[in-house]
DNA sequence: TTAATATGATACCAGATGGTTTCCTATCAA
DNA sequence: TTGATAGGAAACCATCTGGTATCATATTAA
């Protein structure tokens, strides 16, 4: 009926985490391919060290994955993030039935093309 | 292709507000319908104010009304609330193709009639 | 009119957040 | 070895957050 106590906490993070344009920002790079931090900071008005902090809360989120090489931390999207997010969304379907269905209009038009899924 | 500054704010603001489970739970009890700030209150372990500061928050994030007639405010949920985030979540298709792909699964089946209740 | 009720407003607090600067460490390259 | 580079760690600061207690106000009921 409802998530457990540690699901919530997760998916505080993971709202929490998304709820800033920076970290947004971030994840928006990221989608175009993994990145150092240095990388990740230079087009951003910010210190590095600030850059890091918002990556650091990306990364509790579980919302990217850090691979240390040498001196470099590459950083990539963890592709299986978003459960939470879809879990708790499921449990609001009855008063987001709207959007959800336009949602689903969407991705069955948008991203699942090679399933040749023809509804309506 | 990318959301202006002020839907920025405005997403901020909705995934700010979403990303605290006292708020989740208060629309999750707004979702059986509208009710008064006391009624929200009463069954919360939190000062009458800290609940009213929480569905201040809710308000201005835009995911419920409030009408006051006499002494009652009443709250109800904002049906077209979560347009941003769907917008949001349609940005992010690339790579939460899979997520999106199963809430299209879920959706198809859960929500689109109002068919028999598959929890699961 | 008086008292109880529903709610907001204000002031206050401790702790979290989001920045900064400075310094440290590890690694790569000359 | 020496120096530059990638990054983290720590200290610090201003502001925000999520609570609290208290008071004010409007409305309803007796």
């Amino acid at each position: 009926m409802s998530l457990q106590a540690h699901a919530e906490e997760r998916l505080d993070a993971l709202l929490h985490a998304l709820a800033d344009a920076t970290r947004r920002r971030l994840l928006r790079r990221l989608a175009g391919g993994p990145a150092a931090v240095g990388e990740l900071a230079r087009p951003i008005a910010m210190t590095r060290v600030a850059v890091s902090k918002h990556l650091r809360v990306l990364e509790a989120a579980g919302l990217i994955t850090r691979t240390v090489t040498g001196r470099v931390h590459r950083c990539a999207l963890s592709d299986g993030a978003p459960r939470e997010l879809e879990a708790w969304l499921r449990e609001y379907r009855d008063f987001w039935d709207a959007q959800l269905q336009s949602l689903a209009r969407y991705a069955e038009r948008g991203t699942a093309p090679r399933r040749r899924e023809r509804a309506r």
